[in-house]
DNA sequence: TTGCTCCTCACGTCACGTGAGGTGGC
DNA sequence: TTGCTCCTCACGTCACGTGAGGTGGC
């Protein structure tokens, strides 16, 4: 038998052959006069067992050791095998449900999946292309900042956020708050801050409402977070930041008609 | 943020920034005075997005084009990955029962599932180590020669060889079959050959009375075959099969005393 | 002569890991 | 001065794939 014919009958590359030669996982035959490999059926069935060894899932090394004693490998060996591949599987398992998750909400699939729905209902509300992206940024790093442990609190606030009954507001609020450049006024710096904070208000009372208690959980770093605002924002953005701040705060001082709250605490994420 | 802080935060090494950098997947940063990278959040945000398209599965090449591109990625996309690892899961399955039953066999992984329970009912018989080793290569040539299709016929073979009122006389026989070299008597090849005779005959009556027809297979291609037979047996061994062939094939002639039968036509795998 | 098969290097793949050797800040 | 962090090459990983360039048999 030369390369090819072992090779095909053993369903794999001449190539193959040589790489088990390289790595001594096969004994290099004897030549014929031409200088061709000559192969016997001795050779055959060892690749047949590296075929088969390999098939399952162990690696070249492992089956030279494995065909090298002549014990049969031991059941830990087995064992390592097994349960890498149940991880393995359990792995793919959340992969899929990930992937449908995510197309079922047409979402990038670089947003984090328990934003995916809200975010999408914002957009269904009116929300543009750009200011979503910028949207999808700025959640996705807070999300990150804040750790696991937090993503519980800004996953209920995007929720309460997108409620029917306001999600075309915050659209609307969003919409104007990535238009801010340079050229917006101060009024229109003033008007927008009174928006947010009109709409953040009730979702913070909500929030301190819920039965869940967020206290639990680290705020992100707070220097990375400044860094991210005075590198994402306009200053115009960055005042209505500072507004919104300050009015969630201390919502007597920012509303005027408004009946007075007790000071809430400064949302750690906002 | 230097690189360490950025990989430290995201998670990864710096390594694979500057993987990223390479590839151009990622820009490269303006440098501080003394030369060190300085990043800021967008760069972040970028490592963030890249990252969990990693953890889904999608290739760097993939994720620049998605990352540049500002559509969603289509279904397609998204069902060539489900696909994929659904085909992996259903892999994943399989080598995990595989590897179960080769341990329930205390079996060599080499050795085709089928067979491992018969093989281990023959070892349990009195099948010295050797000569179950090399029944083990012969069984494993023949498996793949003879094609899916044949496989059912050898099992078969396999499984009437081994039940429960023969398997140690059949166990015996390979034995002293294992042990023939230049050294047997003439009388010793002959007394083998009868025994063989003895067993197989049944055997085949029991094959021809089955329901299941085994006609539609090809046979192994006997040029590989008969290069096998030159390869491992010894000139007794072959002597032996030549005469088990025979005897087999013409059950009159081979056996004085015993009634005439129909003659079967060579079982094509002996 | 043409086409086919075999041969031997040797670089490429993919997403980084892992030193090797040098510099700057405290 | 010592230890720490950053930098830039550049080779290694794993199981082969893929030409490049040359030879032998019909």
């Amino acid at each position: 038998m030369r390369s090819s014919d072992l090779a095909g009958c053993a369903g794999i590359t001449v190539r193959t052959l040589r790489h088990y030669h390289q790595i001594g996982l096969l004994e290099e035959p004897a030549r014929s006069g031409n200088g061709y490999r000559d192969y016997n059926t001795h050779a055959l069935v060892r690749v047949l067992r590296i075929r088969r060894l390999v098939g399952l899932g162990f690696s070249l090394t492992q089956i030279a050791t494995m065909l090298d004693g002549n014990d049969p490998p031991s059941d830990s060996v087995f064992d390592a095998l097994d349960t890498e591949y149940a991880a393995q599987i359990e792995n793919l398992t959340r992969q899929r449900e990930l992937l449908a998750h995510l197309r079922r909400y047409g979402a990038f699939p670089d947003l984090p999946p328990e934003i995916a729905a809200f975010h999408s209902v914002l957009r269904d509300s009116g929300l543009p292309e750009g200011a979503a992206a910028t949207d999808r940024d700025h959640t996705l790093l807070l999300m990150h900042l804040i750790g696991p442990e937090g993503q519980d609190y800004l996953r209920t606030i995007y929720e309460l956020l997108s409620r029917p009954d306001r999600a075309s507001s915050v659209a609307a609020a969003m919409t104007v708050w990535a238009s801010l450049d340079g050229e917006s006024t101060s009024d229109e710096i003033m008007q927008l801050a009174d928006q947010l904070i009109d709409l953040f208000l009730p979702v913070i009372a909500e929030l301190a409402a819920l039965t869940t208690d967020f206290e639990d959980f680290p705020g992100p770093p707070e220097r990375v977070f400044q860094q991210h605002t005075t590198n994402y924002l306009s200053p115009a953005q960055q005042a209505v930041l500072e507004k919104v701040r300050v009015g969630i705060a201390h919502p007597a001082e920012a509303a005027k008609g408004r009946p007075l709250h007790d000071a809430e605490g400064q949302p750690r994420a906002l």
